[in-house]
RNA sequence: GCGGGUGUGGUGGAAUUGGCAGACACGCCAGAUUUAGGUUCUGGUGCCGCAAGCAUGCAGGUUCAAGUCCUGUCACCCGCACCA
């Protein structure tokens, strides 16, 4: 009998599907178990190598779960909106949906191919207008609590997609997407308030098992900081408010800082007067990229605001105002203090500028360099404050400050909010109409899905619309509340708004009024597992947890956090180490490997390559030790013993093993859970020869894993009624893990000098005893004095002589 | 600068609470089977050796015992970053 990869795993994907054994159920006894991977986007170059990595792990997860009695959903679907397909649409002159149709068919034979056990019969598709209006219906409800808001503001601008994005999406001042150069400009723009759920983003952390560094990623994105904010007046009359985490150096600001965007130098326009210097200033500000302006080690620039200047509210001292982009306008309050004594920056420009460094932490040498390293400092010139600690200054400016009514204690977050539209045709329609006399007015909800029109050209414009923008006939429309002339909004969601809340549609994914019901959101509660990779930990990641607990607030889904376990896989590189790329020419095709070894060896690599947290490069040569094994295992059918039940000589490494692959499952361990199989097939080869019960176990245990080769070996050997994923997951006896006899080592003064085989239960005494009487052991303590004598149970003695 | 992480054979990687470093696999060596190659099977394989020894980035420390704990240090990776 020759293993024949294809002919099996082929009969096993259509059984799967002819019988539906991975359907879940809404209406079950068993208790339910959700196992979620990060739904694909449909590119047209096909799966990667990587899809299967994650994918599998889960689906050894929910086969197992399955196996102790759960009720799995496992669901899969499609992220289909996006700009690749777009581009593609573009370029080649083609429909987008026709291209995303072609891509999903592709993926889909491909997955199948690989025997995951989705429940196909809940795939979704967030460019489905089924999905998608309640994708709108979902934005709506945002606006309706005035989370969502049109505002005209500064964005990022990505050259090369021709459209704004999120500041989640701009990786060191270049496009998260396509790499091109990003730059600002001035938009009216839909926003998100994810700035509104700050605080608790960061503090329901603690109801969720995520990995530290996701935890930490996010409350790092989210920057929460505490301080104050303090009011400065100004000789043009006006205030100018500034946010410092550092109060308690107040005497030592000499200067202050507005972002070449701040509104006060319009406002002061007429009083200042070097204003073409200023303009010119702004003009270069603006110009530059972002990559460009926040290089790191760049040397400040800025000019001072001639004709205005600021009162230092508690030394009474007039300052001077500059403008620098090193000040940010979307952070605080886009002014500063500047107390160059005690911060890098400010020191750097008030060196270049020449203005006066004033210590008010005692320690450094501030003239020389900047002092910042001051928490626990003394403070001095600082006259209220002097002698006291940092900490305590803190606190004394900012009662002085409240009570005077010129400041007050503040939290700040660098978490801005979601910039939420695009000027692309391929995304949800925002379901917005524009009213001269109303405003902006919602759709009707029984309007929904506003269906994205068919288009002539998807092109992109310069002038920074929507291709929407020119379908008159779609965007002239009439208000839904006063039935006057209207526009449509033209603009699109972004990619990342079908993927917020997708995980509760699988819940009930044919349900035509409302997302899903209130029973299935019930029954499924949370996602009890999610994998998925760390580039969406502040993106994805974060934007469904805040979508979520807005329905959460309004009433819609029974849990407050939408994932109760978050874990994260490593890529996986090239063989040269690199990550792949079609550039580096280091890809690997998974459907090549499937054709060439099988889903069963595929997936069994993919586990085996190493921790499954971290990185790790595929190698051609792994792969074959994989096939290697499910051959072995396969050829276990050509030596079956008479004997029956597990032999008692094999007792131990059948229980040692259920106990280690059921444990490292749970633990993301599927490389040592596999070696451990690996192991017991040394052992059974040691043997000579396997029992049907021993067979059994040994099926089971390897299902997960490699699903089609032992359901196959399952029907051939009739080892059991059904299939083997509808058997019961083994239990082991914790005392039969153990061997009667083990062997122990002899250390003297640390060192091992013999080994020695004795009873698992054997005494102190009787095992120092045995010790003693080994040669080496003898002759190595003889003569001497011992001073200690430990005993391990189950691992060593050590003797310690002198 | 801040945050998270990694460093172990020729290679990928194993090592609950500190308790025999190198599980499992790849590769390599030798042998068997085969007309030959591949496959398969058996044995060997950290380093240096006659022995004693030496080995988990480096240097110290704690301990009967350290890959694991502590102090210092170096290198690399990931995320964030003129965030006041």
């Amino acid at each position: 009998m020759k293993y024949d990869h294809k002919q099996i795993e082929k009969k096993w994907q259509d059984k799967w599907e002819e019988t539906g054994v991975f359907h879940a159920s809404n209406s079950s006894d068993k208790p339910k178990y959700y196992t979620l991977i990060e739904f694909p986007y449909p590119s047209g170059q096909g799966l990667h190598v990587g899809h299967p990595r994650s994918y599998t792990a889960l689906d050894i997860v929910a086969r197992k779960r399955r196996l102790q009695g759960y009720n799995v959903l496992y669901p899969i679907g499609w992220d289909a909106f996006g700009l690749p397909t777009e581009n593609f649409a573009i370029k080649n002159h083609v429909h987008p949906a026709e291209v995303t149709k072609k891509n999903i068919a592709r993926f889909k034979s491909q997955l199948r191919s690989l025997g995951i056990s989705f429940d196909w019969s809940r795939e979704i598709n967030t460019t489905d207008p089924e999905y998608y209006k309640w994708t709108q219906w979902i934005f709506l409800q945002l606006f309706k609590h005035g989370l969502a808001y049109k505002k005209e503001m500064s964005v990022n601008w990505c050259t090369s997609c021709k459209c704004v994005l999120a500041n989640e999406e701009v990786v060191n001042g270049v496009c998260e997407r396509c790499g091109s150069e990003v730059i600002h400009r001035v938009k009216s723009q839909w926003m998100l308030k994810i700035t509104e759920y700050a605080q608790r983003l960061i503090d329901d952390l603690e109801l969720v098992d995520y990995p530290e560094r996701v935890k930490a990623q996010q409350i790092n994105w989210i920057g929460r900081s505490t301080g104050a904010e303090v009011d400065f007046s100004t000789t043009a009359g006006d205030k100018l408010t500034i946010y410092t985490t550092r109060p308690d150096t107040l005497y030592g600001a000499t200067y202050m800082v507005v972002s070449p965007e701040h509104p006060v130098i319009e406002k002061w326009a007429d009083k200042l007067k070097n204003m073409d210097e200023i303009r010119a200033y702004q003009v270069e500000a603006a110009k530059k990229s972002d990559f460009e302006r926040t290089e790191v080690a760049k040397e400040k620039t800025g000019v001072r605001l001639d004709g205005v200047s600021a009162i230092n509210p508690v030394t009474g001292k007039e300052i001077p105002i500059f403008i620098s982009d090193y000040v940010l306008v979307s952070y605080g309050t886009g002014a500063i203090m500047a107390v160059p004594a005690h911060d890098t920056r400010d020191w750097e420009f008030a060196k270049k500028f020449d203005l006066p460094i004033i210590e008010v932490v005692k320690g450094g040498d501030v003239q020389n360099e900047p002092f910042t390293d001051c928490a626990t400092g003394v403070m001095v010139n600082s006259g209220i404050l002097d002698g006291l600690t940092v900490e305590q200054a803190k606190k004394k400016i900012i009662e002085y400050l409240t009570e005077k009514g010129i400041g007050h204690a503040k939290v700040n977050f660098k978490l801005r909010d979601w910039v939420f539209s695009r000027q692309r045709y391929w995304g949800e329609p925002i379901p917005i109409v524009h009213c001269e006399k109303c405003g902006y007015v919602p759709v009707p909800e029984s309007e929904l899905p506003l269906r994205l029109p068919d288009v002539k050209s998807y092109e992109p414009t310069d002038n920074g619309e929507s291709p929407l923008a020119h379908m008159t006939d779609w965007v002239e429309t009439t208000c839904p509340h006063c039935g006057g002339k209207a526009r449509r909004e033209t603009d699109t969601m972004p990619q990342w708004a079908g993927s917020s809340w997708y995980f509760l549609r699988y819940m009930d994914p044919h349900n035509s009024n409302a997302f899903a019901s209130k029973e299935a959101l019930k029954y499924w509660g949370e996602v009890d597992w999610y994998n998925g990779g760390m580039e969406h930990t502040t993106l994805h990641l974060l934007y469904s947890r805040f979508w979520h607990k807005f329905l959460y607030d309004i009433g819609e889904v029974p849990t407050p956090e939408p994932y109760a376990k978050r874990t994260s896989h490593g890529m996986i590189l090239g063989e040269n180490g690199e990550k792949m790329s079609k550039s580096r020419g280091n890809v690997v095709n998974p459907d090549e490997i499937v054709d060439e070894y099988g889903a069963d060896t595929m997936r069994l690599y993919e586990m085996f390559i190493g921790d499954f947290e971290k990185s790790a490069p595929w190698s051609a040569a792994g792969i074959k030790g994989c096939r290697r094994f499910v051959e072995r295992y396969w050829n276990l059918q050509n030596n079956i013993s008479e004997e029956t039940g597990i032999r008692k000589s094999l007792e131990t490494s059948f229980h040692k093993t259920i106990k280690k692959v059921g444990e490292d499952i749970e633990n993301l361990k599927y490389n040592t859970a596999i070696a451990a199989l690996m192991a017991l097939m040394n052992d059974l080869a040691d043997a000579g020869s396997i029992t049907r019960d021993e067979l059994k176990i040994y099926t089971i245990l390897l299902n997960p894993f490699a699903p089609h080769v032992t359901e196959e070996v399952w029907e051939a050997q009739k080892l059991g009624e059904g299939m083997v994923c509808q058997q019961q997951w083994p239990s082991y006896e914790k005392s039969k893990c153990m061997e009667d006899t083990i062997e122990i080592a002899v250390q003297v003064n640390g060192k091992v000098r013999a080994r020695l085989s004795v009873a698992a239960d054997v005494t102190k005494d009787d095992a120092l005893a045995a010790a003693k009487a080994e040669d080496k052991v003898s002759a190595e303590i003889s003569g001497k004095k011992i001073l200690k004598e430990i005993y391990v149970p189950g691992k060593l003695v050590n003797i310690v002589a002198k």
